[in-house]
DNA sequence: TTTAGGG
DNA sequence: CCCTAAA
Protein backbone atom coordinates (compact mmCIF):
# COMPACT_ATOMS: atom_id res chain seq x y z
CA UNK A 1 0.00 0.00 0.00
CA UNK A 2 1.27 3.30 1.07
CA UNK A 3 4.47 3.55 1.63
CA UNK A 4 6.88 6.13 2.68
CA UNK A 5 5.05 9.52 2.60
CA UNK A 6 1.74 9.64 4.42
CA UNK A 7 3.15 7.57 7.42
CA UNK A 8 0.83 7.86 10.40
CA UNK A 9 2.61 9.38 13.06
CA UNK A 10 4.37 6.25 15.12
CA UNK A 11 2.50 6.86 17.95
CA UNK A 12 -1.25 5.97 16.92
CA UNK A 13 0.11 3.11 15.33
CA UNK A 14 1.16 1.76 18.71
CA UNK A 15 -1.73 2.88 19.61
CA UNK A 16 -4.15 0.81 17.43
CA UNK A 17 -1.43 -1.83 17.89
CA UNK A 18 -2.28 -2.10 21.56
CA UNK A 19 -5.71 -2.20 20.78
CA UNK A 20 -5.70 -4.69 18.19
CA UNK A 21 -3.14 -7.44 19.18
CA UNK A 22 -3.82 -9.41 15.78
CA UNK A 23 -2.50 -6.41 14.25
CA UNK A 24 0.63 -7.18 15.61
CA UNK A 25 0.14 -10.78 14.94
CA UNK A 26 -0.59 -9.70 11.19
CA UNK A 27 2.35 -8.00 11.20
CA UNK A 28 4.65 -10.41 12.66
CA UNK A 29 3.68 -12.53 10.35
CA UNK A 30 4.47 -10.68 7.62
CA UNK A 31 7.71 -10.18 8.94
CA UNK A 32 7.93 -14.03 9.16
CA UNK A 33 6.66 -14.35 5.34
CA UNK A 34 8.98 -12.09 4.42
CA UNK A 35 12.28 -12.92 5.48
CA UNK A 36 11.61 -16.46 5.71
CA UNK A 37 11.44 -17.17 1.81
CA UNK A 38 12.51 -20.60 1.90
CA UNK A 39 13.54 -23.66 3.62
CA UNK A 40 16.20 -23.96 1.73
CA UNK A 41 17.25 -20.68 3.65
CA UNK A 42 17.18 -22.33 7.05
CA UNK A 43 19.23 -24.45 5.39
CA UNK A 44 21.56 -22.50 5.28
CA UNK A 45 21.34 -21.17 8.62
CA UNK A 46 21.70 -24.48 9.49
CA UNK A 47 24.81 -24.51 8.17
CA UNK A 48 26.09 -21.19 9.11
CA UNK A 49 25.48 -22.17 12.66
CA UNK A 50 27.35 -25.33 12.68
CA UNK A 51 30.07 -23.15 11.48
CA UNK A 52 30.00 -21.22 14.57
CA UNK A 53 30.24 -24.53 16.80
CA UNK A 54 27.29 -24.61 17.94
CA UNK A 55 24.80 -27.96 17.44
CA UNK A 56 21.66 -27.05 15.63
CA UNK A 57 19.29 -29.66 15.50
CA UNK A 58 18.78 -30.74 11.88
CA UNK A 59 15.14 -31.51 12.30
CA UNK A 60 13.82 -28.53 10.63
CA UNK A 61 10.20 -29.32 11.92
CA UNK A 62 11.22 -29.65 15.68
CA UNK A 63 12.80 -25.79 15.14
CA UNK A 64 11.79 -23.99 12.63
CA UNK A 65 9.25 -22.52 14.36
CA UNK A 66 11.14 -21.33 17.21
CA UNK A 67 13.49 -20.46 14.73
CA UNK A 68 11.03 -17.96 12.63
CA UNK A 69 10.20 -16.30 15.98
CA UNK A 70 13.61 -15.75 17.00
CA UNK A 71 14.57 -14.49 13.74
CA UNK A 72 11.33 -12.48 13.88
CA UNK A 73 12.81 -11.20 16.78
CA UNK A 74 15.91 -10.14 15.55
CA UNK A 75 14.17 -8.40 12.79
CA UNK A 76 12.13 -6.42 15.11
CA UNK A 77 15.56 -4.99 16.56
CA UNK A 78 16.83 -3.91 13.16
CA UNK A 79 13.62 -2.27 12.58
CA UNK A 80 13.58 -0.15 15.26
CA UNK A 81 16.51 1.88 13.87
CA UNK A 82 19.20 0.22 15.56
CA UNK A 83 22.23 -0.27 14.07
CA UNK A 84 21.64 -3.42 12.82
CA UNK A 85 24.61 -5.16 12.96
CA UNK A 86 25.93 -3.61 15.79
CA UNK A 87 23.03 -4.01 17.99
CA UNK A 88 22.38 -7.52 17.19
CA UNK A 89 26.02 -8.48 18.21
CA UNK A 90 25.89 -6.42 21.16
CA UNK A 91 22.91 -8.36 21.96
CA UNK A 92 24.37 -11.92 21.37
CA UNK A 93 27.04 -10.71 23.60
CA UNK A 94 25.41 -9.54 26.27
CA UNK A 95 22.71 -12.32 26.19
CA UNK A 96 22.80 -14.19 29.37
CA UNK A 97 21.03 -16.90 27.28
CA UNK A 98 23.82 -17.19 24.95
CA UNK A 99 26.55 -17.41 27.71
CA UNK A 100 24.55 -19.92 29.86
CA UNK A 101 23.05 -21.99 26.90
CA UNK A 102 26.24 -21.79 24.46
CA UNK A 103 27.77 -25.15 23.74
CA UNK A 104 24.95 -26.80 25.36
CA UNK A 105 22.38 -28.96 23.24
CA UNK A 106 20.48 -31.50 25.10
CA UNK A 107 18.28 -30.77 28.13
CA UNK A 108 16.73 -28.08 26.60
CA UNK A 109 14.55 -29.57 24.06
CA UNK A 110 12.27 -30.54 26.64
CA UNK A 111 11.68 -27.31 28.07
CA UNK A 112 9.35 -25.01 26.25
CA UNK A 113 10.55 -22.21 27.68
CA UNK A 114 14.63 -22.89 27.14
CA UNK A 115 13.96 -23.60 23.51
CA UNK A 116 12.88 -20.18 22.78
CA UNK A 117 16.22 -18.75 24.43
CA UNK A 118 17.72 -21.11 22.20
CA UNK A 119 15.41 -19.86 19.39
CA UNK A 120 16.46 -16.78 20.43
CA UNK A 121 20.63 -17.87 20.76
CA UNK A 122 20.52 -19.27 17.57
CA UNK A 123 18.79 -16.17 15.79
CA UNK A 124 21.46 -14.17 17.46
CA UNK A 125 23.74 -16.26 16.17
CA UNK A 126 22.30 -16.50 13.02
CA UNK A 127 22.42 -12.78 12.31
CA UNK A 128 25.29 -12.52 13.29
CA UNK A 129 26.47 -14.79 11.11
CA UNK A 130 25.01 -13.33 8.68
CA UNK A 131 26.79 -10.36 8.95
CA UNK A 132 30.11 -11.96 8.61
CA UNK A 133 29.51 -14.26 5.69
CA UNK A 134 28.77 -11.34 3.75
CA UNK A 135 31.80 -10.22 4.71
CA UNK A 136 34.12 -12.33 5.56
CA UNK A 137 32.43 -15.60 3.58
CA UNK A 138 36.01 -17.52 3.63
CA UNK A 139 35.91 -17.51 7.37
CA UNK A 140 33.32 -20.51 7.05
CA UNK A 141 35.54 -23.61 8.28
CA UNK A 142 33.55 -26.50 6.84
CA UNK A 143 34.26 -26.68 3.19
CA UNK A 144 30.61 -26.37 1.27
CA UNK A 145 29.37 -27.17 -2.56
CA UNK A 146 29.69 -24.79 -4.93
CA UNK A 147 26.23 -24.57 -4.91
CA UNK A 148 25.45 -24.45 -1.47
CA UNK A 149 27.82 -22.13 -0.99
CA UNK A 150 26.14 -20.05 -3.96
CA UNK A 151 22.97 -20.08 -2.85
CA UNK A 152 24.25 -19.22 0.94
CA UNK A 153 25.38 -16.59 -0.26
CA UNK A 154 23.06 -15.11 -2.72
CA UNK A 155 20.50 -15.60 0.45
CA UNK A 156 22.09 -14.15 3.16
CA UNK A 157 23.25 -10.99 1.15
CA UNK A 158 19.68 -10.17 0.46
CA UNK A 159 19.31 -10.89 4.23
CA UNK A 160 21.79 -7.92 5.11
CA UNK A 161 20.66 -6.01 2.51
CA UNK A 162 17.44 -6.29 4.17
CA UNK A 163 18.41 -5.58 7.90
CA UNK A 164 20.25 -2.63 6.32
CA UNK A 165 17.27 -1.30 4.75
CA UNK A 166 14.52 -1.66 7.54
CA UNK A 167 16.75 0.01 10.05
CA UNK A 168 16.26 2.59 7.79
CA UNK A 169 13.26 1.84 6.09
CA UNK A 170 9.54 1.32 7.82
CA UNK A 171 7.58 -1.67 8.50
CA UNK A 172 5.74 -0.56 5.95
CA UNK A 173 7.70 -1.72 3.47
CA UNK A 174 7.81 -5.52 4.87
CA UNK A 175 3.99 -5.22 5.07
CA UNK A 176 3.55 -3.74 1.15
CA UNK A 177 5.63 -6.59 -0.09
CA UNK A 178 3.59 -9.07 2.34
CA UNK A 179 0.37 -7.15 0.67
CA UNK A 180 1.00 -7.57 -2.43
CA UNK A 181 2.37 -11.08 -3.31
CA UNK A 182 0.53 -13.39 -1.13
CA UNK A 183 2.86 -15.94 0.69
CA UNK A 184 3.47 -18.97 -0.91
CA UNK A 185 1.84 -22.27 0.41
CA UNK A 186 5.11 -23.25 1.87
CA UNK A 187 5.49 -19.99 3.20
CA UNK A 188 1.95 -19.54 5.00
CA UNK A 189 3.09 -23.25 6.14
CA UNK A 190 5.86 -21.49 8.12
CA UNK A 191 3.86 -19.02 9.27
CA UNK A 192 0.99 -20.72 10.46
CA UNK A 193 1.87 -22.07 13.76
CA UNK A 194 2.72 -18.78 14.75
CA UNK A 195 0.23 -16.86 16.18
CA UNK A 196 0.20 -17.85 20.05
CA UNK A 197 3.77 -17.90 19.33
CA UNK A 198 3.95 -14.43 19.19
CA UNK A 199 2.96 -14.27 22.62
CA UNK A 200 5.24 -16.47 24.28
CA UNK A 201 7.83 -14.68 22.48
CA UNK A 202 6.94 -11.48 23.80
CA UNK A 203 7.32 -12.75 26.88
CA UNK A 204 10.10 -14.42 26.21
CA UNK A 205 12.27 -11.35 24.99
CA UNK A 206 10.94 -9.80 28.14
CA UNK A 207 12.75 -12.35 29.68
CA UNK A 208 16.14 -11.24 28.37
CA UNK A 209 15.99 -7.70 29.29
CA UNK A 210 19.36 -6.72 28.00
CA UNK A 211 18.83 -6.93 24.62
CA UNK A 212 17.33 -3.59 23.63
CA UNK A 213 14.43 -2.59 25.64
CA UNK A 214 12.60 -1.02 23.47
CA UNK A 215 12.32 -3.29 21.18
CA UNK A 216 11.33 -5.36 23.65
CA UNK A 217 8.78 -3.75 24.39
CA UNK A 218 7.55 -3.17 20.99
CA UNK A 219 6.93 -7.21 21.29
CA UNK A 220 5.41 -7.04 24.44
CA UNK A 221 3.26 -4.03 23.62
CA UNK A 222 2.01 -6.56 20.90
CA UNK A 223 1.54 -9.02 23.59
CA UNK A 224 -0.85 -6.64 25.18
CA UNK A 225 1.08 -5.36 27.73
CA UNK A 226 1.96 -1.65 27.93
CA UNK A 227 5.28 -0.19 27.50
CA UNK A 228 6.87 3.00 26.05
CA UNK A 229 5.89 3.53 22.03
CA UNK A 230 8.55 2.46 19.92
CA UNK A 231 9.05 4.51 16.77
CA UNK A 232 8.03 1.51 14.48
CA UNK A 233 6.37 3.15 11.88
CA UNK A 234 3.66 1.32 9.83
CA UNK A 235 0.71 2.01 8.73
CA UNK A 236 -1.95 0.09 9.93
CA UNK A 237 -5.19 -0.09 7.23
CA UNK A 238 -4.07 -2.28 4.63
CA UNK A 239 -3.23 -4.67 7.48
CA UNK A 240 -6.45 -3.93 8.98
CA UNK A 241 -8.38 -4.56 5.59
CA UNK A 242 -6.36 -7.92 5.23
CA UNK A 243 -6.79 -9.09 9.15
CA UNK A 244 -10.52 -8.23 7.88
CA UNK A 245 -10.55 -10.55 4.81
CA UNK A 246 -8.92 -13.02 6.58
CA UNK A 247 -10.89 -13.11 9.77
CA UNK A 248 -13.79 -12.69 8.92
CA UNK A 249 -14.89 -12.40 5.03
CA UNK A 250 -18.45 -12.90 5.29
CA UNK A 251 -19.46 -11.08 8.56
CA UNK A 252 -17.47 -7.93 6.82
CA UNK A 253 -19.77 -8.44 3.47
CA UNK A 254 -22.81 -8.38 5.26
CA UNK A 255 -21.62 -5.40 7.57
CA UNK A 256 -20.75 -3.80 4.74
CA UNK A 257 -23.89 -4.46 3.23
CA UNK A 258 -25.77 -3.22 6.30
CA UNK A 259 -24.05 -0.35 6.03
CA UNK A 260 -24.51 0.51 2.47
CA UNK A 261 -28.69 -0.30 3.43
CA UNK A 262 -28.62 2.23 6.01
CA UNK A 263 -26.67 4.80 5.62
CA UNK A 264 -25.03 4.69 2.16
CA UNK A 265 -27.98 4.08 0.75
CA UNK A 266 -29.61 7.10 2.38
CA UNK A 267 -27.11 9.24 1.48
CA UNK A 268 -26.85 8.16 -2.26
CA UNK A 269 -30.83 7.94 -2.42
CA UNK A 270 -31.58 11.84 -1.42
CA UNK A 271 -28.47 13.04 -2.03
CA UNK A 272 -27.52 12.01 -5.75
CA UNK A 273 -30.94 10.80 -6.33
CA UNK A 274 -32.88 12.99 -4.52
CA UNK A 275 -33.69 15.39 -7.78
CA UNK A 276 -35.13 12.10 -9.22
CA UNK A 277 -38.15 12.02 -6.94
CA UNK A 278 -36.89 8.78 -4.85
CA UNK A 279 -38.45 9.36 -1.79
CA UNK A 280 -41.71 8.76 -3.86
CA UNK A 281 -40.24 5.88 -5.26
CA UNK A 282 -40.12 4.01 -2.50
CA UNK A 283 -42.92 1.57 -1.35
CA UNK A 284 -42.88 -1.53 0.02
CA UNK A 285 -45.96 -2.85 -0.38
CA UNK A 286 -47.06 -5.36 1.87
CA UNK A 287 -50.29 -7.11 0.66
CA UNK A 288 -52.32 -8.79 2.88
CA UNK A 289 -53.48 -12.13 1.09
CA UNK A 290 -56.11 -14.53 2.31
CA UNK A 291 -53.35 -16.95 3.76
CA UNK A 292 -51.15 -15.88 5.91
CA UNK A 293 -48.61 -17.02 4.42
CA UNK A 294 -48.23 -15.02 1.80
CA UNK A 295 -45.34 -13.21 1.40
CA UNK A 296 -45.24 -9.97 2.03
CA UNK A 297 -43.70 -8.04 -1.24
CA UNK A 298 -42.66 -4.84 -1.94
CA UNK A 299 -43.79 -3.62 -5.18
CA UNK A 300 -42.38 -0.91 -6.78
CA UNK A 301 -44.97 0.47 -9.14
CA UNK A 302 -43.40 1.85 -12.00
CA UNK A 303 -44.98 5.62 -12.96
CA UNK A 304 -43.95 5.04 -16.25
CA UNK A 305 -47.36 6.36 -17.02
CA UNK A 306 -46.59 9.78 -17.55
CA UNK A 307 -43.90 8.31 -20.93
CA UNK A 308 -47.02 5.70 -21.22
CA UNK A 309 -49.99 7.70 -20.63
CA UNK A 310 -51.68 6.37 -23.80
CA UNK A 311 -52.74 3.34 -22.65
CA UNK A 312 -54.75 2.77 -19.87
CA UNK A 313 -56.51 -0.69 -19.34
CA UNK A 314 -57.22 -0.98 -15.70
CA UNK A 315 -60.72 -0.42 -16.23
CA UNK A 316 -60.67 -3.72 -17.67
CA UNK A 317 -59.57 -5.28 -14.83
CA UNK A 318 -62.47 -3.59 -13.27
CA UNK A 319 -65.08 -4.55 -15.46
CA UNK A 320 -63.55 -8.41 -15.54
CA UNK A 321 -63.25 -7.83 -11.64
CA UNK A 322 -67.00 -6.54 -11.22
CA UNK A 323 -68.77 -9.89 -12.67
CA UNK A 324 -65.96 -12.28 -10.80
CA UNK A 325 -67.49 -13.95 -8.21
CA UNK A 326 -64.18 -15.09 -6.65
CA UNK A 327 -63.07 -12.56 -4.93
CA UNK A 328 -64.49 -13.75 -1.64
CA UNK A 329 -62.44 -12.32 0.83
CA UNK A 330 -62.76 -9.00 1.65
CA UNK A 331 -59.13 -8.59 2.40
CA UNK A 332 -58.23 -9.38 -0.97
CA UNK A 333 -60.57 -7.41 -2.15
CA UNK A 334 -60.06 -4.06 -0.43
CA UNK A 335 -56.40 -4.91 -1.36
CA UNK A 336 -57.18 -5.25 -4.84
CA UNK A 337 -59.59 -2.13 -4.61
CA UNK A 338 -56.77 0.14 -3.17
CA UNK A 339 -54.13 -1.45 -5.65
CA UNK A 340 -56.70 -0.75 -8.77
CA UNK A 341 -57.88 2.49 -7.47
CA UNK A 342 -54.49 3.69 -7.07
CA UNK A 343 -53.65 2.86 -10.33
CA UNK A 344 -57.11 3.76 -12.12
CA UNK A 345 -56.95 7.67 -10.34
CA UNK A 346 -53.54 7.92 -11.68
CA UNK A 347 -54.11 6.46 -14.92
CA UNK A 348 -57.03 8.89 -15.38
CA UNK A 349 -54.68 11.85 -14.71
CA UNK A 350 -53.41 11.39 -17.82
CA UNK A 351 -54.97 9.26 -19.74
CA UNK A 352 -58.34 10.52 -20.27
CA UNK A 353 -58.28 9.74 -23.97
CA UNK A 354 -57.15 6.52 -23.78
CA UNK A 355 -60.19 4.57 -24.05
CA UNK A 356 -60.55 5.36 -27.45
CA UNK A 357 -57.31 4.31 -27.86
CA UNK A 358 -57.66 0.72 -26.54
CA UNK A 359 -59.34 -0.66 -29.51
CA UNK A 360 -55.77 -0.94 -30.87
CA UNK A 361 -55.06 -3.37 -28.10
CA UNK A 362 -54.54 -6.09 -30.97
CA UNK A 363 -52.38 -3.13 -33.35
CA UNK A 364 -50.67 -1.23 -30.87
CA UNK A 365 -49.46 2.16 -32.21
CA UNK A 366 -45.55 2.36 -33.70
CA UNK A 367 -44.84 4.67 -31.28
CA UNK A 368 -46.22 2.48 -28.18
CA UNK A 369 -44.26 -0.43 -29.48
CA UNK A 370 -41.23 1.12 -29.30
CA UNK A 371 -41.80 2.17 -26.08
CA UNK A 372 -42.75 -1.44 -25.27
CA UNK A 373 -39.34 -2.67 -26.56
CA UNK A 374 -37.19 -0.34 -24.76
CA UNK A 375 -38.82 -0.91 -22.04
CA UNK A 376 -38.30 -4.41 -22.66
CA UNK A 377 -34.63 -4.39 -23.14
CA UNK A 378 -33.93 -2.05 -20.39
CA UNK A 379 -35.98 -4.11 -17.89
CA UNK A 380 -33.86 -6.93 -19.21
CA UNK A 381 -30.99 -4.99 -18.35
CA UNK A 382 -32.14 -3.70 -15.19
CA UNK A 383 -33.44 -7.25 -14.19
CA UNK A 384 -30.53 -7.13 -12.03
CA UNK A 385 -31.03 -4.42 -9.78
CA UNK A 386 -34.52 -5.12 -9.34
CA UNK A 387 -35.43 -7.89 -7.42
CA UNK A 388 -37.09 -7.07 -4.37
CA UNK A 389 -38.13 -9.48 -1.97
CA UNK A 390 -39.37 -8.65 1.33
CA UNK A 391 -39.39 -11.52 4.53
CA UNK A 392 -43.12 -12.92 5.14
CA UNK A 393 -41.63 -12.03 8.42
CA UNK A 394 -41.51 -8.96 8.03
CA UNK A 395 -44.87 -6.69 7.33
CA UNK A 396 -44.42 -3.43 5.93
CA UNK A 397 -46.54 -0.84 7.10
CA UNK A 398 -49.41 -0.68 5.25
CA UNK A 399 -49.41 2.88 4.62
CA UNK A 400 -45.92 2.05 2.55
CA UNK A 401 -48.25 0.32 0.01
CA UNK A 402 -50.39 4.27 -0.33
CA UNK A 403 -47.12 5.56 -1.95
CA UNK A 404 -47.02 2.03 -4.39
CA UNK A 405 -48.70 4.31 -7.35
CA UNK A 406 -45.38 6.15 -8.90
CA UNK A 407 -42.55 4.27 -9.56
CA UNK A 408 -39.69 5.42 -11.85
CA UNK A 409 -37.12 3.63 -13.62
CA UNK A 410 -34.89 5.91 -12.21
CA UNK A 411 -36.18 4.56 -8.67
CA UNK A 412 -34.74 1.10 -9.62
CA UNK A 413 -31.37 2.07 -7.49
CA UNK A 414 -33.34 3.67 -4.52
CA UNK A 415 -36.19 0.84 -4.59
CA UNK A 416 -32.90 -1.95 -4.83
CA UNK A 417 -31.71 0.02 -1.53
CA UNK A 418 -34.55 0.76 0.28
CA UNK A 419 -35.19 -3.41 0.15
CA UNK A 420 -32.08 -3.84 0.99
CA UNK A 421 -33.36 -6.98 2.40
CA UNK A 422 -31.18 -9.12 0.79
CA UNK A 423 -31.13 -11.68 3.74
CA UNK A 424 -34.99 -12.76 2.64
CA UNK A 425 -33.56 -14.62 0.08
CA UNK A 426 -33.78 -12.62 -2.88
CA UNK A 427 -31.45 -12.99 -5.57
CA UNK A 428 -30.38 -11.09 -8.54
CA UNK A 429 -33.02 -11.27 -11.36
CA UNK A 430 -35.86 -12.63 -8.93
CA UNK A 431 -38.50 -10.74 -8.16
CA UNK A 432 -41.06 -12.48 -6.43
CA UNK A 433 -44.57 -12.04 -7.65
CA UNK A 434 -47.37 -10.25 -5.87
CA UNK A 435 -50.50 -10.94 -5.56
CA UNK A 436 -52.10 -8.24 -7.46
CA UNK A 437 -49.20 -9.00 -10.05
CA UNK A 438 -50.71 -12.79 -10.47
CA UNK A 439 -53.88 -11.26 -9.97
CA UNK A 440 -53.52 -8.73 -13.10
CA UNK A 441 -52.05 -11.92 -15.15
CA UNK A 442 -55.10 -13.68 -14.31
CA UNK A 443 -57.19 -10.74 -15.55
CA UNK A 444 -55.07 -10.70 -18.55
CA UNK A 445 -55.28 -14.16 -19.41
CA UNK A 446 -59.02 -14.01 -19.04
CA UNK A 447 -59.80 -11.64 -21.57
CA UNK A 448 -56.62 -12.41 -23.92
CA UNK A 449 -56.35 -16.17 -23.39
CA UNK A 450 -53.32 -18.01 -22.61
CA UNK A 451 -50.87 -17.10 -25.08
CA UNK A 452 -50.95 -13.76 -25.19
CA UNK A 453 -48.64 -12.79 -22.97
CA UNK A 454 -46.98 -9.82 -24.87
CA UNK A 455 -50.38 -8.40 -25.15
CA UNK A 456 -51.13 -8.90 -21.73
CA UNK A 457 -47.68 -7.59 -20.68
CA UNK A 458 -48.51 -4.30 -22.29
CA UNK A 459 -51.98 -4.52 -21.29
CA UNK A 460 -51.87 -5.07 -17.65
CA UNK A 461 -48.25 -4.62 -17.00
CA UNK A 462 -47.26 -1.70 -18.59
CA UNK A 463 -46.17 -0.39 -15.48
CA UNK A 464 -44.07 -2.93 -14.60
CA UNK A 465 -41.36 -3.21 -16.44
CA UNK A 466 -39.62 -5.64 -14.72
CA UNK A 467 -42.48 -8.55 -16.22
CA UNK A 468 -41.76 -9.63 -19.47
CA UNK A 469 -44.21 -11.25 -21.52
CA UNK A 470 -41.71 -14.48 -21.04
CA UNK A 471 -42.24 -13.43 -17.24
CA UNK A 472 -45.72 -13.65 -17.68
CA UNK A 473 -45.89 -16.89 -19.51
CA UNK A 474 -43.29 -18.21 -16.96
CA UNK A 475 -45.71 -17.09 -13.76
CA UNK A 476 -48.53 -18.77 -15.70
CA UNK A 477 -47.38 -21.81 -16.30
CA UNK A 478 -45.93 -21.79 -12.50
CA UNK A 479 -49.76 -21.12 -11.76
CA UNK A 480 -50.59 -24.03 -13.53
CA UNK A 481 -48.18 -25.75 -11.47
CA UNK A 482 -49.20 -24.45 -8.51
CA UNK A 483 -53.22 -24.84 -9.21
CA UNK A 484 -52.72 -28.48 -10.18
CA UNK A 485 -55.01 -28.03 -12.91
CA UNK A 486 -52.75 -30.74 -14.85
CA UNK A 487 -52.31 -33.09 -12.24
CA UNK A 488 -55.92 -34.72 -11.99
CA UNK A 489 -54.84 -38.10 -11.22
CA UNK A 490 -52.32 -37.26 -8.14
CA UNK A 491 -54.16 -34.64 -7.33
CA UNK A 492 -54.34 -35.35 -3.47
CA UNK A 493 -50.25 -35.30 -3.76
CA UNK A 494 -50.05 -32.85 -5.97
CA UNK A 495 -51.96 -30.02 -4.03
CA UNK A 496 -49.98 -31.64 -0.49
CA UNK A 497 -47.15 -31.09 -2.43
CA UNK A 498 -48.15 -27.37 -3.38
CA UNK A 499 -49.63 -26.61 -0.20
CA UNK A 500 -45.95 -26.25 0.70
CA UNK A 501 -44.08 -23.86 -1.67
CA UNK A 502 -48.18 -22.06 -2.66
CA UNK A 503 -48.62 -18.83 -0.83
CA UNK A 504 -51.62 -18.44 -3.09
CA UNK A 505 -54.82 -17.74 -2.22
CA UNK A 506 -57.10 -19.84 -2.92
CA UNK A 507 -59.57 -17.70 -4.56
CA UNK A 508 -56.48 -17.28 -7.12
CA UNK A 509 -56.01 -21.02 -7.72
CA UNK A 510 -59.41 -21.13 -8.36
CA UNK A 511 -59.50 -18.26 -10.88
CA UNK A 512 -55.96 -20.43 -12.48
CA UNK A 513 -57.99 -23.26 -12.60
CA UNK A 514 -60.99 -22.05 -14.42
CA UNK A 515 -58.91 -20.25 -17.06
CA UNK A 516 -56.44 -22.76 -17.23
CA UNK A 517 -59.31 -25.42 -18.04
CA UNK A 518 -60.68 -22.69 -20.54
CA UNK A 519 -57.86 -22.18 -22.34
CA UNK A 520 -55.84 -24.96 -22.51
CA UNK A 521 -52.47 -23.99 -22.04
CA UNK A 522 -50.86 -24.30 -25.50
CA UNK A 523 -53.08 -25.26 -28.51
CA UNK A 524 -56.15 -24.59 -27.37
CA UNK A 525 -56.15 -21.44 -27.09
CA UNK A 526 -56.43 -20.58 -30.80
CA UNK A 527 -60.34 -21.62 -30.89
CA UNK A 528 -60.67 -19.11 -27.79
CA UNK A 529 -59.25 -16.51 -29.65
CA UNK A 530 -61.73 -16.85 -32.03
CA UNK A 531 -63.83 -14.19 -30.57
CA UNK A 532 -63.12 -11.49 -31.99
CA UNK A 533 -65.21 -9.66 -28.96
CA UNK A 534 -61.83 -7.61 -27.80
CA UNK A 535 -64.00 -5.10 -26.41
CA UNK A 536 -66.31 -7.69 -24.71
CA UNK A 537 -64.22 -9.24 -21.91
CA UNK A 538 -67.27 -11.27 -21.24
CA UNK A 539 -65.28 -14.51 -20.91
CA UNK A 540 -68.76 -16.28 -19.76
CA UNK A 541 -70.22 -16.30 -23.29
CA UNK A 542 -67.40 -18.28 -24.26
CA UNK A 543 -67.86 -20.85 -21.72
CA UNK A 544 -69.03 -23.92 -23.06
CA UNK A 545 -70.99 -26.75 -21.31
CA UNK A 546 -67.64 -29.03 -21.41
CA UNK A 547 -66.14 -25.80 -20.00
CA UNK A 548 -68.55 -25.57 -17.15
CA UNK A 549 -68.12 -29.02 -16.21
CA UNK A 550 -64.22 -28.87 -16.17
CA UNK A 551 -64.74 -25.92 -14.25
CA UNK A 552 -66.63 -27.66 -11.90
CA UNK A 553 -64.55 -30.48 -11.14
CA UNK A 554 -61.89 -28.18 -10.66
CA UNK A 555 -63.67 -25.98 -8.55
CA UNK A 556 -65.00 -29.42 -6.54
CA UNK A 557 -61.89 -30.53 -6.32
CA UNK A 558 -60.29 -27.70 -4.67
C1' DT B 1 -40.67 -10.43 -32.65
C1' DT B 2 -43.20 -13.46 -30.10
C1' DT B 3 -44.20 -17.89 -28.15
C1' DA B 4 -43.27 -22.34 -26.24
C1' DG B 5 -40.53 -24.98 -23.69
C1' DG B 6 -36.32 -26.69 -21.44
C1' DG B 7 -32.84 -25.65 -18.01
C1' DC C 1 -35.65 -16.45 -14.12
C1' DC C 2 -32.73 -17.41 -18.32
C1' DC C 3 -31.98 -19.07 -22.79
C1' DT C 4 -33.24 -20.62 -27.19
C1' DA C 5 -35.61 -22.78 -31.04
C1' DA C 6 -39.36 -22.21 -33.87
C1' DA C 7 -42.96 -19.76 -36.00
Amino acid sequence: MESGPGLEDGTIDVERLLVEPQDGHASMDSVLCFNEKTPENTMNMEDVSRSFGYHIPNDFCSMGEDYLLGFDFAESITNLDYGSTEALQTSVSDSPIMASNAGTDTPWKSDPFRIMEVAERENNQLLVSSSELGDIPSCRPEPQTLAEEKSLKSLTSPNIDSFNDISSCSFQDILSDENVASPSPSVEMLCCPKTEKIDEFGFTGQDSKTKGQDALATISGQAGLTEAPPKQKRSRKPTQRYIDELSDPISRYSKKRREVSSSTIKDKSLGVKDHKKCHTGYKTMRLPDEDSSVKAIQVPFASLVHKECPKSQEYVVVSFEAHSSDRSNSMTKSKDNRFTLENQKKRDECTTSLHPKRRDDCVPAPSQKKRDDHNTATNQKKRDDWIITVSPKKREPRAAAVSEKKRDEENDDCLYEESSEEVSGRRKHHRLWTIAEVRKLIDGVSQHGVGRWSRIKKLFFSTSPHRTSVDLKDKWRNLLKASGIKEQGDRQGEKKRNMAWRPLPKSILRRVCELATMHPYPKGRKHKIGHLHHDSPDRSTDITLSDYRKILRSINSN
